[in-house]
Order: C-alpha cells, then structure tokens, then sequence
DNA sequence: TTATATTAGGATAATAACGTCTTAATATCT
DNA sequence: AGATATTAAGACGTTATTATCCTAATATAA
C-alpha cells in the first residue's frame, strides 16, 4: 500500500467529521462503527490527530473529537503528514538519502515529477471539497455504503 | 516509504545488471558489496526475480546472476511487480476494494490521476535509459558512491 | 576425487505495523 | 456521591517486513 492502512483509515475519518456540525464532538465509538473499523485502533489513529493539533477532543458524556479547523481549512496532506510522517513524499525512489539535495540517482528527476503529482493532489484538496463530492454523488466512504447512509441518519 | 525496502534494493541491483557485459553471470557477493547491501537479504531479493523470470542464476564458480533480457526490454515497474506485487499502483486512497470499477471513493479520480503518473512513469523507464544517464551524468547508486566507482573499475 | 565458489532454501531473529485489551483519567447526569 | 460515558495511555498479541545464519545443492577447478 502507498499510504498506510492507519493513514486511509485517518483520511476515512477525517472526512466524516468534516461532514459534521461545526462544533459538535462526535464519538469514536459511532465513528468506528459507521466507517467499519476498530474501535481501538481507530482511536489510536485519532489520538496521533489530536497530538498533532488537528483534532480536539473531549472525554465523558457528549464527549468526541473534532476538527480543530474548517473542513475548507483541512487538506488531506494535513492527515498524511501527520500519521505516516512528513518524508513520504521526499523520499527518493533508491532511498538514497539526499536525493535532490545532493548529487541525485539516475531516477530522481522522473521520480520526483511523479510523486510531486501525488503530493500537490495531497496538498490542494481540501476535506470539505471531497465531501461535497462525495454527497453529491454518493460515493463510497466503506466497502459497501455511501455518503448518504453515513450521513443522512 | 512509497516501495519497499526490498524494491528498491530490487531496482538498485537491477541497474547494477544493466551496466554489466551482456550474458555474464555477476556473483551477489560482488553486488552486495558494491550496492552496499547486506549479501543474504540481497539473495533473497534476487531469488524473487530469478522466480518472476527477470534474472537466470548460476552456481558454482563464475557463477552469479544476470538479466533473461536487455536492459532496454526491462522496465522499472517489472521489477516494482515482481517485487511488491501488482497491486501496490492499482489501490484506492481510502482502502475500499473496488474503487474504479464499482463505485468510487470521493478522492478516487484526483488519486487515480496522480497515482497513474507514477505507474506510468515506471512502465515506460527502461533499465538501459536510466544506466545511460547515471553514467553521463555520473549519478549515485549507493549513498556516497555513483556510477564511476561502480562500474569503471 | 576433493576443495572451492556459488545460488537455493529453510530456520531464526529483530523490528515495525496492525490490532486488541485493560486500566486510568475526566466529564456528565441522576 | 455514585453511576455512566467517554478519551488517554500503556500492555500485550499477531502479522509482515527486514535481516541474519546455516545447510543443501550444484558447478568448477585442481
């Protein structure tokens, strides 16, 4: 896999939160039972995202995470970074270290052209764009459902 | 890292083959050395390729491995497939198996997109090109060393 | 035929990724 | 105050990746 499973599993949060009232803490527990994933591994992921100052959370009765950001303000970079590191998308395809920096390998050039395409897609989409995508078309945030079974409740 | 640890060295050795006099066997120790790489784990990464029909094996003195084809009619993603296996640039941002052919994630298009640049880019480099231009340009294989010490010896 | 060079393949170990479970801390409600 | 709901955090288990080691098989050469 090129992102981590904890990566897709965070990005498949995040989304859904950024569907959600502006404001209100949601449950790990709904969040991990809609989007069919552990609820113990998922609240690790969700821990890192608070750690790195993207969520927030809040314990007892009414309690959850949020986004600490507008959904317009959040891009999936945002998420990668902050569960699979800030390297992912620097590094070179020899795993020489440097690359780009110092003398590069015969692959840099290309390479860094293709991944540059991955990480400036990272960078410019927005959690808030995808949902309205995802609405509106109803696309799929688990194997088998949709928006719409997520969200419309 | 977006490849394996195994690719890499895969591709790294690959290229080392490429340089060499067309139908002699290159021992692994050789490589090893020069590529900087522990022997045994190396071994086993060719063993991958000598299986998938990339490389022929020989044992015995004057003995080693080589490239079945030139490198001009080797492409890197061949070694990416034999190695990481033919899915790692055919997967969905969000896990969901599917995605493409039944109903797509929100991020599926832009991802595809971006993805599709990188495994093209691997399908359409061959073995030949990139040693053409390490040499030229005298550009690194391993962390410190280039093309020079490696192969003008 | 014996010694040597080499790959093949299995056993084992170390580390990281993935996943589960238990307890602690904190907040709310009755 | 006590019961309940929730996240935090650490211990633990499992699996995959990375890495090492040993033995077997095979080819060459003396």
């Amino acid at each position: 896999m090129l992102l981590s499973k904890s990566c897709v599993y965070g990005l498949r949060a995040a989304l859904y939160l950024a569907n959600q009232q502006k404001g209100t803490f949601i449950p790990i527990r709904q969040m991990s039972d809609k989007l069919e994933i552990s609820f113990h591994f998922l609240t690790k992921i969700l821990q890192q995202l608070t750690a790195e100052g993207i969520l927030e959370s809040f314990k007892g009765p009414n309690g959850g995470v949020r986004l600490v950001r507008t959904g317009n303000d959040i891009h999936l970079m945002d998420i990668v970074v902050a569960i699979d590191g800030p390297l992912l998308f620097t590094e070179c395809a020899l795993g020489l270290p440097g690359c780009g920096v110092k003398a590069n390998c015969p692959i840099h050039e290309k390479w860094a052209d293709a991944r540059d395409a991955i990480r400036e897609m990272l960078e410019e989409s927005t959690l808030t764009e995808l949902v309205q995508k995802g609405k509106t078309e109803n696309l799929r945030l688990t194997e088998n459902d949709g928006f719409d079974i997520l969200f419309k409740v």
